[in-house]
Parts: C-alpha cells; sequence; structure tokens
RNA sequence: GCGGCGGUGGCGCAAUCGGCUGACGCGGUGCCCUCAAAAGGCACUGUCCUUCGGGACGUGUGGGUUCGAGUCCCACCCGCCGCACCA
C-alpha cells in the first residue's frame, strides 16, 4: 500500500487513461444531422474550430504542439459553453519535400507520407487533442483529390482554370515552375535556389479576376491587422490613369499608341521622356534601323538574362539605352524621347512608363545618368505662385535637384505649375482635371492596376493531383468527364524531375482515348500545385464521406464559415489568399453559400530555441514534443506553449518554464484533488457552500473571480496566459487557508479543475472527478455568481496631487463624500495636506480619490 | 521607401474603459518540515535615500493634454515582421 506522501501527479498513470475513454467513446464526434430536419434537431449554435492542417513530414514539432493546443483549448470552450463543435483533423499530404526525400532515399513518397501520417495521428492522440476523427482526410487520397480535380473542372468551365504560355518563374533544382507567391527573394521558397524566367505554356487561375473583392471583403472578416496588410499589399491595388502616347515615328500614316499606367496624372506635364521594358514585344522593331539597333539588341540581351533579385535591386545604378525614336507626351504635344531600361517591368502595369524626373526617384536617377530635362510640375502652395508664368518653358537637364517631399504623393497643399491650362489648381483637383480631359480627348483614362498576378498552378513534378485534361489530336484540350473522375496518380519508378513531368514517362497512364470523338489523346502530364488541395479542405470536412459529391450544399451551409481559423503567419498570404479565392469562385458558381472562409483568423507565434533563435538541427537547439511529454506529460507541456506568453507571439522555450508550470500549476491541483476527495464519496457534488464566511468566504470569491476571468480571457481576447495565471492564483488561494471550510475548498479545487481542462484536459478530468465523481466535459462551463464578485468593502486608493499617499478600507458603493471623507482623514493623506489649501478633490466611486492642493 | 507590430524589474511578461505599475511564472534570498536529503510548504525580492515613520525616482527619448498618463496627442530613437526599381 503505498503511503499518502507516496502518492503524487504521475501524468503517465493518469494521461492514457482518458486518452482510452475519448477514444472508445468517440467523444469528440459530432454528426451532420443538424444540417437536415430530423426528428430531433440539435438547436445548439454551431461552431467551426479549425487549425491549419499539417504537412505530414517526419514527426510533429513543437510548433504543431503550440498549434492544436491552441484550437483544442478554443473547441473545448466552445463546446462547454453550448456549442455544437465540429473540430477535424486531416493532411496536406502531397509536395515536394515527400518527393525529393523519394529521389534521395528510394522511399515511395506515398511510402514515407503515410508513415508521417501514422505518427501524427499518433501523437495527436498522445497530446490529447479532442478530434473528430471520423472526419479525418488525407490530400493524397483519391477519395479526396477526385473532388479537387472536379473542382479544376468547375474552374475550367467558368474560364478561372487557363493555360497560357508566359514568362514564368522556374526553379532550377526542384525542376519546376512556382507560383509568385513562393519565389522569395528572387529564390525558390523550397530549396532557396536562385529562380530563373522562362517561357513555358503553364496552368493559371483567373485569382486576378476578384483583386477587389479579395481586397474589400478583408473589411467583413475578423483577421489580425498584420495579415489584413500583407493581402493588401500583395492585391497592391494603385488607382490612377492610363494615358496614350503615340509614336508616328515609323509609319506616320500608321501610328502606334503606347499605353502607361501611372498613379500620378498630376505629372504628366513633367513627362519629358519614356521608357519600356527590356520584355517589351515592340523594342526591337522601334529600334530597327536606327543608330541604336545594334546596342539596343546588346542591352536587352544582358538585361533578360540578369537574374531577377540582381535586376530587381533598387540601389543598382540606373542603366538603359536609346530607342532612337520618339512619342509624343498628349498634354503638352511635346515628341520625348524613348528608351529601354531594365527598372521598367514588364509585368506590372504596361511594361511601358512616362517618365517624370522631377517627381519620382527612379526616373530621376535615369536623367541625371542620361542628362534628360528635369520639369517640375508640382510645387507647394506658394512656391508654385512665382514661376506658375512660364507654363512651357523647358527647364534645363542641371536644374536643381527637388527636394525629397516632391516625390512623395500629392496633396491639397500642393499646386500645378507649368501645366497649361491647369496651372494653378491644387495637384488633388488638378490630377481629376487632367484625367477629365485625357478622356474627352481620347488620350487616356482612369484606371486600376494591381500587383496580384493570375495563379500559377500547374507543376512538372510527380507528387501532386493529376490535372484532369486530356490533349486529343482532332478536339485539342479536352476536360476529363466528371465521371471518370478522379484521374488516379499513377505508380512510377522514377521521379526523377528531368524538366518536364515524371508522369510523361508513364506511357501506359499517358495514353488515352478522347473522350469526346475516342480518337487518340494524351494526358496532361502536370500535377498541381499542393496548394490547389489546401484551398478547400475545410470544405470537405463537412461532408468528408460523401462518395457522391464533393459536399452536400445544406450539410456545408450548416458547418461554414470556419468560426475560428488558427495557425502559423507564414501562411498570411498564400493559402489564405488562395483559399479565399476558392471560396469566392465556389459561391459565384452557385455551389456553396458563404463569401469568406474563415470568419476569425488567430496567428500563432513561433515557440524559438532556448537560445532565442527559430529551431534548427544545424544549431542544435531543437526540442522535440516527445522528449517533454515524456518528462512533463501533455498537459503540462500543453499548457507551458500557452503559458509562455501571449500566444500571439514568438517566445523562447524555457526548461524551468515549464517545471514551474507543472509543479505550481498542476501538481498542485493534483495534489489538492488528492488531499480534498480521499474521505469523501467521489459522487458528492462540490457545489458552492451557501452563505461561507470568513476564510471559506475568500476561497469562493477568488473561484468566482477566477471563472469571470478565465471566461474573458478565452473568450474575448485568447489571452490564455493570463487564463492560467489565473487559475494558478486560485489554487494559491486555496493552499493559503489550509484550515478553511471544506466544502469550500472542495468548490474551489473543483472550479479549478474545470477552468484548466480545456488547456490540460487529463488533469483537469481527474482532478474533477476525484472531487465530484463526474466527467468535467460533460458539465456547462461554470457561471460566476455575481453575488460572490462584488465584497462590501474595498481598498480606496488615497492621492493627494496624483500621487499614492495611503489606503484605507471603505464600503463599497460609498457616496462621493463619503470617500471624500474617509480620505482626507486617513493619515497619510494628511500629512500631505496639512498646512495646503485644497482647491479640488476628484471622487472615482469604489476606486479612488485624489485631493489636489496648493 | 511603403505597410504592420513592438520597446515596462535580473528574465518571460501583467496592468482589458485615463485611476494602486510589475499579477502569474522563472531566477534569487531566508525560514519551516526532516536525523539528513529529495519532495513539499511559507515569506521576501524595481532602484536610490532613510532618523525605519517614511521619502524620492522609475514603463525607449523629448514635449503636450489632464486632478491623474505605461495607456491619449505631437515629434523622434531603437527593434522585429511583410512588401518593394510596383510607375
Amino acid at each position: 500500500m503505498p503511503t499518502v506522501s507516496e502518492r503524487r501527479y504521475d501524468p503517465k498513470q493518469i494521461e492514457p487513461k482518458w486518452q482510452e475513454i475519448w477514444a472508445d467513446e468517440h467523444t469528440w464526434e459530432v454528426s451532420n444531422d443538424a444540417a437536415h430536419d430530423g426528428p430531433s434537431p440539435d438547436t445548439r449554435e454551431k461552431s467551426y474550430v479549425l487549425e491549419m492542417l499539417p504537412y505530414p513530414s517526419g514527426e510533429p514539432h513543437i510548433g504543431h504542439l503550440k498549434n492544436y493546443a491552441l484550437g483544442d483549448a478554443i473547441a473545448h470552450f466552445h463546446r462547454r459553453i453550448g456549442r455544437r463543435v465540429l473540430h477535424p483533423m486531416g493532411y496536406d499530404a502531397f509536395g515536394l519535400p515527400a518527393e525529393n526525400n523519394a529521389i534521395k532515399t528510394g522511399i515511395h513518397p506515398r511510402i514515407a507520407t503515410e508513415r508521417s501520417i501514422a505518427s501524427y495521428r499518433h501523437w495527436f492522440h498522445r497530446w490529447g487533442i479532442s478530434i473528430d476523427w471520423s472526419r479525418e482526410l488525407a490530400t493524397h487520397e483519391p477519395s479526396y483529390y477526385h473532388w479537387t480535380q472536379w473542382i479544376f473542372l468547375k474552374l475550367f468551365e467558368r474560364d478561372l482554370a487557363y493555360r497560357k504560355r508566359a514568362a514564368v518563374k522556374w526553379c532550377p533544382v526542384d525542376q519546376t515552375v512556382l507560383a509568385n507567391e513562393q519565389v522569395i527573394d528572387g529564390c525558390c521558397e523550397r530549396c532557396g535556389s536562385l529562380v530563373e524566367i522562362r517561357q513555358l505554356e503553364q496552368w493559371f487561375f483567373r485569382i486576378t479576376d476578384y483583386a477587389d473583392r479579395l481586397l474589400d471583403d478583408l473589411d467583413t472578416i475578423h483577421w489580425p491587422e498584420h495579415v489584413k496588410a500583407m493581402q493588401r499589399n500583395w492585391i497592391g491595388r494603385s488607382e490612377g490613369a492610363e494615358v496614350v502616347f503615340r509614336c508616328e515615328d515609323l509609319d506616320p500614316a500608321h501610328p502606334i499608341d503606347y499605353p502607361v499606367f501611372t498613379t500620378r496624372p498630376d505629372t504628366l506635364f513633367g513627362a519629358t521622356f519614356f521608357v519600356m521594358a527590356p520584355e517589351h514585344p515592340d523594342v526591337f522593331k522601334l529600334a530597327e534601323g536606327t543608330e541604336y539597333e545594334q546596342s539596343v539588341h546588346e542591352y536587352v540581351n544582358h538585361a533578360i538574362t540578369e537574374s531577377v533579385e540582381l535586376r530587381g535591386d533598387a540601389d543598382k545604378p540606373k542603366t538603359g539605352v536609346p530607342l532612337g525614336r520618339t512619342v509624343t507626351n498628349p498634354v503638352t504635344g511635346q515628341q520625348i524621347p524613348m528608351y529601354v531600361s531594365d527598372y521598367v517591368l514588364m509585368e506590372y502595369g504596361t511594361g511601358a512608363i512616362m517618365a517624370v524626373p522631377a517627381h519620382d526617384q527612379r526616373d530621376y536617377d535615369f536623367a541625371k545618368t542620361f542628362d534628360l530635362p528635369i520639369r517640375r510640375v508640382v510645387a507647394p502652395r506658394g512656391e508654385g505662385d512665382q514661376d506658375g508664368g512660364g507654363a512651357t518653358q523647358s527647364v534645363s537637364a542641371d536644374a536643381r535637384a527637388p527636394e525629397d517631399s516632391a516625390f512623395t504623393a500629392h496633396t491639397q497643399d500642393e499646386v500645378l505649375i507649368n501645366s497649361g491650362q491647369f496651372t494653378g489648381m491644387n495637384a488633388v483637383e488638378g490630377q481629376r482635371a487632367i484625367v477629365e480631359w485625357l478622356d474627352r480627348e481620347g488620350n487616356g483614362h482612369e484606371s486600376v492596376s494591381y500587383k496580384l498576378r493570375d495563379w500559377l498552378v500547374s507543376r512538372q513534378r510527380y507528387w501532386g493531383c493529376p490535372i484532369p485534361i486530356v490533349y486529343c489530336e482532332r478536339c485539342g484540350m479536352v476536360p476529363v468527364p466528371e465521371d471518370d473522375l478522379p484521374v488516379e496518380l499513377p505508380e512510377i519508378e522514377d521521379y526523377q524531375p528531368k524538366g518536364r513531368s515524371p508522369l510523361a514517362a508513364a506511357e501506359d497512364w499517358v495514353s488515352v482515348k478522347c473522350p469526346d470523338c475516342g480518337g487518340h489523346a494524351r494526358r496532361e502530364t502536370d500535377t498541381m500545385d499542393t496548394f490547389v488541395d489546401s484551398s478547400w479542405y475545410y470544405l470537405r470536412y463537412c461532408d468528408a464521406r460523401n462518395d457522391h459529391a464533393a459536399w452536400d450544399r445544406q450539410v456545408l451551409r450548416s458547418w461554414m464559415p470556419v468560426d475560428q481559423y488558427i495557425g502559423g503567419v507564414e501562411h498570411a498570404i498564400l493559402h489564405l489568399l488562395y483559399s479565399r479565392f476558392f471560396v469566392k469562385a465556389l459561391a459565384d458558381m452557385d455551389l456553396m453559400d458563404t463569401q469568406e472562409p474563415f470568419q476569425a483568423l488567430f496567428t500563432q507565434g513561433m515557440i524559438l530555441g532556448p537560445d532565442g533563435n527559430k529551431m534548427s538541427s544545424s544549431k542544435g537547439n531543437v526540442i522535440a514534443p516527445s522528449e517533454i511529454i515524456e518528462r512533463y506529460g501533455a498537459d503540462a507541456a500543453r499548457c507551458y506553449v500557452l503559458f509562455i506568453g501571449p500566444a500571439d507571439q514568438d517566445a523562447a522555450w524555457s526548461e524551468t518554464g515549464i517545471d514551474g508550470v507543472y509543479r505550481r500549476l498542476l501538481a498542485r491541483l493534483w495534489r489538492l484533488a488528492d488531499e480534498l476527495a480521499e474521505n469523501s464519496v467521489t459522487t458528492e457534488a462540490a457545489d458552492q457552500p451557501i452563505d461561507p464566511e470568513g476564510d471559506a468566504l475568500t476561497i469562493v470569491r477568488k473561484a468566482n473571480w477566477a471563472i469571470e476571468k478565465v471566461t474573458r480571457d478565452v473568450a474575448d481576447r485568447f489571452a490564455f496566459n493570463t487564463a492560467l495565471s489565473a487559475i494558478i492564483e486560485l489554487i494559491n488561494e486555496i493552499y493559503r487557508y489550509p484550515d478553511a471550510d471544506r466544502q469550500a475548498r472542495r468548490f474551489a479545487a473543483a472550479t479549478a479543475a474545470s477552468l484548466v481542462f480545456p488547456f490540460a484536459p487529463h488533469l483537469g478530468s481527474e482532478a474533477y472527478e476525484m472531487l465530484t465523481g463526474r466527467r468535467v466535459w460533460e458539465e456547462p462551463w461554470p457561471d460566476a455568481d455575481p453575488s460572490m464578485l462584488q465584497t462590501e468593502t474595498f481598498e480606496l486608493v488615497c492621492q493627494v496631487n496624483g500621487r499614492v499617499r495611503d489606503r484605507v478600507h471603505a464600503p463599497s458603493g460609498a457616496e462621493r463624500n463619503e470617500l471624500e471623507k474617509l480620505c482626507l482623514e486617513s493619515r497619510g493623506v494628511k500629512a500631505h495636506v496639512d498646512g495646503h489649501e485644497i482647491s479640488k478633490v476628484i471622487v472615482v466611486p469604489d476606486k479612488l480619490v485624489n485631493v489636489v492642493v496648493r
């Protein structure tokens, strides 16, 4: 028989016990019955709580633990406040790392991936995450990608999926194209190698059609400001005008119009030259026959082979070559010279710009290098009035450099100068007037430009979802009929990338009959970007076992949108933008009913190594969750990652920190439960005692205070660190009064167990059962007793001139003059008031009194 | 350059609506329990001055508003994150 002193908190005993119960009883499964009018409809409010699905590679790391501990706390909280909670799990199983690993080790990506999935599944159970396992999915299973292909076909039908030849980003190491979003500082996001530009025919999704809605609807969702800012930034909407510059040099009878985009139409009078991107299709045609023909060829050939990174460097001195031609500035009628320069980008605007050296830093730098005229056309009010007269005067090339302020956006306080009929107008009004004039004269119009490009979705790799398209010799491009889906990924021997998809080698698979004419056809051999798979998985969870459709519309309506999405900020652009696009496109096709996938988003911070650096095996600072769980148990690990600091901030792992949570929170609560349960029949309820007094009252009050505090911290602010602090405070308070009424202490300890359950579900369940004989997850979330939140006296803060001089007890709800009297009578206040004249007394009821003296 | 977020003890951080700065945890110090240790419990722990009553100072810097500012306003410094020759 173990003696009492040998009994201690032992997570190794407690945790498997509860995990088994939850698994055996399918405790966290939730049905779809509420979607249909059944005999006994589930009328609870729905709540869809979702963490970003993991990419299964090796074993889960500490970041996963934090992500799922966080989501699980929210899911548990929502269940206990009476909601019908969907909390599923799946795996983003296709992707490059598994394939690269396959190339290295010879292990088939499916084998490695499924092995990893088994590990993740094991650990999610071991961590005690409350997952509805009946909805588990993996994106590499045909039962899932069947519907990924179906969505592709729907997009294709709507011309939202299309094929075109374009200059695309190509990773020479991974031997595949990349989406713009996957290129970081000119390098491949995955392997870090320098990205090249290639002209290839590729599949795109027309996300640019949705640019405005993706921008505007950010206002309708509850996301962190910085994530919204990143999306706005990425979409990059700029408002301005398209202005046409006419070139009559080649053939006056057939002039060519070159439109440019500008955000500063008010500076049009200052456009003194014109620049084209090296990739502009007309560059060679324009230079042909001029003295610059040869140098233009040399310049362009050099520019297009230069690395993206090198060319993008803003500090690089401006280079370029004249084209030997001119265009007409539509407002001045002036002939201005044309240049080709690599500081103009083909992929933004029209690939050509009007250059206004007086009001644009880049144009200014170019003008200085090539000795071109600089003409100021906007000036601060007052300054502008003096030289406004010489409207058409040309300004010499060595004109004074404009002050830095000249490069900033125009304001009401600036006026147009040297701008013909528009001179004297303020810049904002002038801009409007110039655009109107352009429109009237047929030389331009208002226009909007975006940074966002269409999403390149095809990949020349094996381990991905096949694109359900065939190419027929007679009919051309033909979609695979829906009934023939899924197009299954064939087994192949050799995944080695060779610049075309490894699937191309699977001749039996590639060669098919045309679905339309029955003639000879070949399958598309590219696979889809894995971001396609993860752009809709949250929809599939709603109806994960549906064999006839991607989802039932009614079921989808009963769960979507995701009420709380949780994940790392690294997906702020890619995954979150693509998912928003998918939902809008699907809603437009009348396939679903929400406009946004994720109503609220929480981005968790990273757990850094103990040295404060990002964990990496090369730094040797990796904390393995398995070791932590072994030593402290899942509850301690879960609580610690939430206690370490605000959940949205990065925090360094600390061994002594987790030890503190283990001892001060979990072990102490367990000992309380053990002490208070030992002599009682376990079925006895731990209700709040009636009319407690003295120490018992203090404890009961603290318990109610903790209920209130934890509820608000979890519900309103995701402040898990302070919620856990409050539970520790409650436990400390119970220890402080070991001789207080037993029922009060049992009530308080049971409350602590109930409150800690969303964070430490095993200990929460164990302690609650020890104290009450009940299952804590079947109990409603506690409500604070309002009468216990009030006290009959409070500590009145007594200030003189804003400085605290004393503290006295005062009755709650006392009148202002009573409080004033108490304050003036207090010793500390008297000492500072005597001999001075009181000029004013500020009373804040139930808080403080401030005496102002001269 | 543009956009976003931060700066408070030895450390991680708390202060939610303009009202006691430093909750909670770590670290540190002392005590209790013990033959002893482990485990556990309790107390103290911003700086300086002190006649031991207390006093002065303290939230990146400088100003402002206010009876009162970590919190609001203006200017600046520093750090982190995202984007960037984006016209």
